[in-house]
DNA sequence: GCTTGCATGTAAGCCGTTACATGATTTT
DNA sequence: AAAATCATGTAACGGCTTACATGCAAGC
């Protein structure tokens, strides 16, 4: 039911990964941003190998530290993970953002026009982040038949450059039309 | 902390309603799509009410049904709304249908453009239903100052006709992509 | 006679968040 | 001397979902 373990299925359909490994590439690759925390990660990841869809690899101890338990993916695992992608979705839940955009009306429009503008800070920087892994992307091979990782990493971060983009053309509309006191 | 309880005093700020309007309005008002339940709405509605933040205005009953309870906004409501408007926005949950791209790699591209192709037809079709509230909209009235109710959901709208649009536009990119297998 | 609409609510269980715990090494 | 890094995990709490419960009236 819940996306956690298919984010977590998701990085080790690429490569074998540690708990600690997905945590740190959670960010930069499936959703920039989202943070996942402790105590999603490891029981989850308990649950995936009783199930038998990970297995753990390797299981290393370094003199003092916890021992480092890296998982790969199994056949069961990829299969679970196709059946996936294929399900139609739920409905999202609610946009924090829009929410309280419906209420924009309650408050000062100047006031409004101050957090619109640090949201559009905010989308410019996150696409300028989108445009540079792209770029990165772009450089590394020359063309990426469909079977290919890097062709849905690209095509992922192609969407997320549009929605930025969308995002800041709204956001430049909106105070535009707030000074005008019009729309 | 959860933003259910701002989204019922969003809905009470532009007018009283009892709890069954509130979940009838949910969807093509704050967010289309999104379906509120009862264990979230009746107890949220109590808890507002206790925290004065909710006033029962009346409690009719009639004949054989459950009295219905309408509530309205207080002053101290109206305040908690604006002060939450101006907070900053955490980051958003992870997309599932992002993350199922981010594995369309796994899949027959053949699949995948079924896939893409449904999800181009469900949002066109909100696209339309967009494009037809804010016609309605914009007939109710020529001039929206920015204290209007009114501006609030036509921004809100718009944001979702240019979401919808970049997706479309998405799609057809990668539907494209697929079919020359490369991007 | 069956389903849908009106209108409120509760129970059980899973999911997610914040905070805590361990403990040596490296960086500031 | 303090904080961050590596690396695993647990406890407590609150949020959310699914399902259930009531009960009459109107439409198919």
């Amino acid at each position: 039911m819940s996306s956690i373990k298919y984010a977590l299925l998701s990085l080790l359909a690429r490569e074998p990964l540690s708990g600690y490994d997905m945590k740190q590439q959670m960010n930069g690759r499936v959703s920039f941003f989202y943070k996942i925390n402790n105590n999603q990660l490891y029981p989850t990841l308990a649950k995936l190998e009783a199930e038998g869809l990970v297995r753990l690899e390797s299981h290393e101890r370094e003199s003092y530290r916890p021992a480092r338990k890296v998982y790969s993916i199994t056949d069961k695992g990829v299969e679970f993970l196709k059946d996936w992608v294929l399900e139609a979705d739920e409905p999202r839940a609610l946009d924090d953002f829009m929410l309280k955009q419906y209420n924009s009306w309650l408050v000062e429009p100047e006031a409004m026009i101050g957090v619109l503008r640090a949201k559009r800070t905010e989308h410019e920087e996150r696409l300028r982040i989108y445009r540079a892994k792209i770029a990165g992307f772009r450089e590394q091979q020359a063309v990426f038949p469909g079977r290919d990782p890097l062709f849905s990493s690209i095509a992922v971060i192609e969407m997320g450059i549009r929605n930025e983009e969308s995002y800041i053309e709204w956001c430049d509309r909106v105070i535009e039309a707030l000074g005008r006191d019009e729309i």
